[in-house]
DNA sequence: CAAATTATGTCAACAAGGCTGACATATTTG
DNA sequence: CAAATATGTCAGCCTTGTTGACATAATTTG
């Protein structure tokens, strides 16, 4: 059912000229950023949706298992959610056994995290698909390439 | 309240070594990627949380604009989401005017989108701090460079 | 031409993962 | 002791994705 709205022929407040890399502005690189980071996601995604876990899981087990000892409050700093969003996911990953909560040794408020090896283990096979996409992009690519294109990503940060 | 099951001291499953590139994995690329596309996106989706509009608009607005024509199966085949997802936020910039919908010359079954000026100037507006963002990011990089920057990234992409 | 296929729209329900606001508790700090 | 800090939790809301089912108009096919 087409709606009735759709007009037979375009009037005059209807753009029929593409956007293009013309107006100084580097739709390409745009585009191409979306498109690559839409398929890296997807890898893990696949796999995450398995154990009933999404991409905010993934995000948690990855920081901890490369920072082990991290806090709740460094957790969220890295993140830049709020601690409600965070909770919801952490929670299931201690619950399922993949994070522990230690006391912290100076500040007994604290709750360093960690993973075990069950979590140790997912970020890995998680992360091992990634790996194998980066590999692939950057065949042929030579260290100095590389080197800029990881200063191109560094650039693409916000500075804190 | 912090819960009552952390534990003093780690546990025999407690993994203490931080994951690094190490493994043959390059997790500093994967979380550059993270961090370089959560800022990509923040620019624009603050100009739009003004408007009431999210992230998926600024997909519909920015291909449209980049194709204009385009039907919409060519959009969900671009954005590779369910037509019903689209049709929420394509109804609601068709009702406030950003985006036209002509029939199709040939196939009547059609609708063919097209950006309003309106519709242009968001999706130029959006662009904009992204724009800013990839030229401050590619300083200093000659177009050799940028080239290997480009191919990466269409590395990064799967095969249609 | 009748039947099947295609392009699109729509209703309803659900889930993930963001958000805000408010409040509670334990601990540390001044 | 009072204030600040680190964390947890309840409740509700929003966006944006999903599935399944069904409807309509137009085109294509046998």
């Amino acid at each position: 059912m087409p709606s009735d709205r759709a007009r037979k022929i375009p009037d005059a407040d209807t753009i029929t000229g593409p956007m293009s890399d013309n107006d100084g502005i580097d739709f390409d690189i745009i585009e191409m950023l979306y498109f690559a980071y839409r398929d890296f996601t997807s890898d893990p995604d696949a796999i995450l949706s398995e154990s009933g876990f999404g991409r905010a899981h993934h995000r948690v087990v990855h920081f901890v298992n490369r920072q082990p000892g991290m806090t709740v409050a460094d957790l969220l700093d890295t993140l830049k959610i709020t601690k409600q969003s965070l909770a919801r996911v952490l929670k299931q990953l201690i619950d399922s056994g993949y994070i522990h909560q230690v006391e912290g040794p100076n500040d007994r408020r604290q709750r360093r995290l960690y993973p075990t090896r069950k979590g140790r283990d997912l970020a890995l096979e998680l992360a091992r698909p990634q790996s194998r996409r980066i590999t692939k992009a950057l065949r042929g690519i030579d260290p100095e390439g590389q080197k800029l294109i990881r200063q191109f990503l560094q650039g693409m940060v916000d500075p804190e």
